[in-house]
DNA sequence: ACTCTGTCAACAGACGGG
DNA sequence: GCCCGTCC
DNA sequence: ACCTGTTGACAGAG
C-alpha cells in the first residue's frame, strides 16, 4: 500500500524493538583507529535512540499518520530454554569483546558490541519524555509490547500495529503494518505492507487457535523446535492433524521421528522413560568403547556445532564424560538432563510460569476469539470459538503414546558393568528427575503466552495527540542531550505543521474524497475472495 | 539435475548536500 | 535519483 | 533484566 493510504490512521508501534534498531544502526565513526560508537551528549548518555525516534515520528505524523508507542512491561515469565542460551549467548559476545578490545581488533570490536546492545530503562525514560513533550500518546504494557499493541487493534484503539515482528499477529492483531519506514528521498519499493489477520486465516485455511500451533512449530521465541520442521512441514502437518498435540500422537508412532521432538515438549512420564533410555544408552557406549555401536542420530553436524562442542569441552571434559556422549545423541545443543545451570533454568522457570498463570486475569482469550469468527465470517466462523480450548488439550495430551523404552533394538546393554564406574553421574540426574514431575510440555506454555498474554484492555486506554510543548522539547534536546538548536528548531516547526494538519486531514478522510492519485480507497475492506488463492505463497515468500 | 528444507552469518536509520 | 558524510 | 526478523549462501534429503 502507498503511504497516503493510511492518512488519518492510528498505528501502535512496539517503541522498545525500534529503539533497538536505532542503537544498533546510528553510529559515528570515531576517527581512524576507533570502533563506530553510539552518539551521545556531553555526559556520555546515549542519543541514538532520541535520534532516531524524533526523527521518524515527525515523518509518521508529516504524513498524516498518529503513532501510539507501547513500552514493554516485565518479560514473561518464561522462555525456559531460550532465555539460557541468550545469556549463554550474551556471555559469550562479553567475553569476545573484551578479547577484542585487548587486541584493538576494531571489527571484531564493532560485531560483539552490536551483539550487546541493550535498551535500557534509562533509555526507555529518555525518549517517553521525548515523546510526550512530542503530544504523542505513550501506552506502558504490563508485560510484552507487542501483544498490547494487537489488544489496541483489537480493540478498535488503532488501526494497525506497525512492527517487523510476526508475532503480533500470532497475538491476534487484527491489522499489521510492516516496511513503515518509508524515507523522505524516494528510494525504490517504498510501499507499506498490510497484513489483514483475519484474511491471512482464511487464504491459509487455519483457525486461529491452529495458527498459534504453528508460530509454535516455526519457532516463535518461547520454545525450542523440532528438527526438521520448518514453516512448510509445520503448515502441512497443522493441515494434517489440526492441532501439535495430533502431530506430537502421529509423530510418536515412529521413533525415528519422536525422537526429534525436543525434550521439553514431552510431558513429564513421557519424558523421564526417554531419559532413561538415553542414560542407558550413554552408559553402554562408556562402558564399550571398543565395540561401539553407531546410532543413527549419532553424527553432530561437524560445522553446525563444532563451536560449541568446543566451549562445552573446555569447560567439562574432566568433569563429566557423559556431556560429549550425551551431545551427541540428541540434536539440541544442549542436553536436558545434563547438570548444567541450563536444565536447572529451565525447570525452574517452567515452574514459575505454571505458578503465575493462573494469576493472569480473565483478559483476551473471550475478546480474541470472538472478533476473530466475527471477522471471518465465511469459511471458519462455526468452529473458530470453540475448536481448540482446554477440553482438546488435555485430552490429546494424555493421548499421546509413550515412546517405547526397553526395546533397543542397537543397544548391548549389560547394566551389572556399569554400575560402580558411573554411579556419580547417575544420581546426579535422578536427583533432577523430582522436579521434572510438573513438567508442563513447553508448547502449551507458549500458547498460554500468546492467548491470554497480560494486557491493559483498549478500552481502558484513551489515546490523544496534542500540540507539541516546544519548550520541554528544546530543554530535553538542545539543553539535556546536546542537540544542535538550529536542527531542532527546524524539526520543531515540521511537527507542529504536521501535528496542525492532523486534525484536517482526519477530516478531510471523513468528508472528501481522497486524493486523486491514490487509486485504491482507505476504507476499503475487501471482503474474503472465494476465488484469491495466490496469496497463501504471499506469507512466506520472500519476493 | 532439481526442489524443498533447514541452518548459519550478517545486518539493521534518516537527513541533506553534492 | 544515488553516494556519502553526518547526526551527538 | 529481557529484547529480533530478513536475507542470501549453502548443505542435505527425497
Amino acid at each position: 500500500m502507498e503511504v497516503e493510504s493510511y492518512m488519518g490512521r492510528i498505528v501502535a508501534i512496539d517503541a522498545s524493538m525500534a529503539l533497538y534498531q536505532f542503537l544498533i544502526a546510528i553510529r559515528a565513526q570515531g576517527g581512524e583507529g576507533t570502533a563506530a560508537a553510539v552518539l551521545t551528549n556531553a555526559e556520555g548518555e546515549q542519543t541514538s535512540h532520541i535520534q532516531g525516534m524524533f526523527n521518524r515520528t515527525i515523518r509518521l505524523l508529516s504524513a498524516g499518520i498518529k503513532p501510539v508507542y507501547v513500552f514493554d512491561g516485565k518479560p514473561p515469565n518464561m522462555k525456559g530454554g531460550e532465555l539460557a542460551k541468550r545469556q549463554a549467548k550474551r556471555a559469550e559476545a562479553q567475553k569476545k569483546l573484551e578479547e577484542a578490545r585487548a587486541k584493538g581488533d576494531i571489527e571484531a570490536i564493532e560485531k560483539h558490541e552490536g551483539a550487546l546492545v541493550k535498551v535500557s530503562k534509562k533509555d526507555a525514560e529518555d525518549v517517553k519524555v521525548l515523546l510526550r513533550a512530542m503530544g504523542v500518546p505513550v501506552v506502558e504494557a504490563p508485560c510484552e509490547a507487542e501483544a498490547q499493541c494487537a489488544e489496541l487493534v483489537r480493540g478498535g484503539k488503532a488501526y494497525a500495529a506497525g512492527t517487523e515482528d510476526m508475532d503480533v499477529l500470532t497475538f491476534a492483531a487484527t491489522r499489521q503494518l510492516r516496511k513503515l519506514t518509508f524515507s523522505s528521498s524516494k528510494k525504490a519499493d517504498q510501499r507499506i505492507v498490510e497484513i489483514n489477520h483475519a484474511r491471512l486465516l482464511n487464504d491459509i485455511g487455519l483457525t486461529n487457535d491452529q495458527f498459534v500451533d504453528l508460530c509454535i512449530l516455526c519457532g516463535c521465541d518461547y520454545t525450542n523446535r523440532i528438527d526438521k520442521v520448518g514453516p512448510k512441514t509445520a503448515l502441512k502437518l497443522i493441515k494434517q492433524h489440526g492441532s501439535i498435540e495430533a502431530i506430537l500422537k502421529s509423530m510418536s508412532t515412529s521413533p525415528k521421528e519422536y525422537d526429534r521432538v525436543p525434550d521439553e515438549w514431552l510431558d513429564a512420564d513421557t519424558r523421564s522413560k526417554r531419559k532413561a533410555k538415553r542414560r542407558a544408552q550413554a552408559l553402554a557406549r562408556l562402558t564399550n568403547t571398543e565395540n561401539r555401536v553407531p546410532l543413527e542420530t549419532t553424527k553432530p553436524k561437524e560445522d553446525n556445532n563444532a563451536h560449541h562442542q568446543d566451549i562445552d569441552n573446555k569447560q567439562q571434559q574432566d568433569k563429566n564424560k557423559i556431556q560429549p556422549l550425551a551431545f551427541a545423541a540428541t540434536t539440541n545443543e544442549i542436553p536436558a538432563f545434563a547438570p548444567t545451570t541450563q536444565s536447572v533454568n529451565t525447570s525452574t522457570a517452567e515452574a514459575t510460569f505454571a505458578a503465575t498463570t493462573n494469576e493472569i486475569p480473565a483478559f483476551a482469550p473471550t475478546t480474541q476469539s470472538v472478533n476473530i469468527s466475527t471477522e471471518i465470517e465465511a469459511t471458519s466462523a462455526p468452529t473458530t470459538t470453540e475448536i481448540v480450548q482446554q477440553p482438546l488439550m488435555t485430552e490429546a495430551t494424555e493421548n499421546i503414546i509413550p515412546m517405547e523404552v526397553d526395546e533397543d533394538e542397537f543397544i548391548p546393554v549389560k547394566t551389572a558393568e556399569l554400575k560402580e564406574s558411573e554411579s556419580t553421574e547417575i544420581e546426579l540426574e535422578e536427583q533432577n528427575d523430582e522436579d521434572e514431575s510438573k513438567h508442563v510440555p513447553e508448547y502449551i506454555g507458549a500458547r498460554k503466552l500468546f492467548k491470554e498474554h497480560e494486557i491493559i484492555p483498549a478500552k481502558d486506554i484513551q489515546l490523544k495527540w496534542t500540540k507539541p510543548d516546544e519548550a520541554a522539547l528544546r530543554a530535553f534536546l538542545i539543553d539535556k542531550m546536546g542537540f544542535a538548536a538550529e536542527r531542532v528548531d527546524g524539526a520543531i516547526k515540521k511537527l507542529i505543521t504536521a501535528q496542525g494538519s492532523l486534525k484536517q486531514q482526519r477530516m478531510d478522510s471523513f468528508f472528501k474524497v481522497l486524493p486523486k492519485k491514490v487509486d485504491g480507497n482507505v476504507n476499503k475492506r475487501p471482503p474474503p475472495p472465494a476465488s484469491k488463492k495466490p496469496a497463501a505463497a504471499k506469507k512466506k515468500k520472500t519476493r
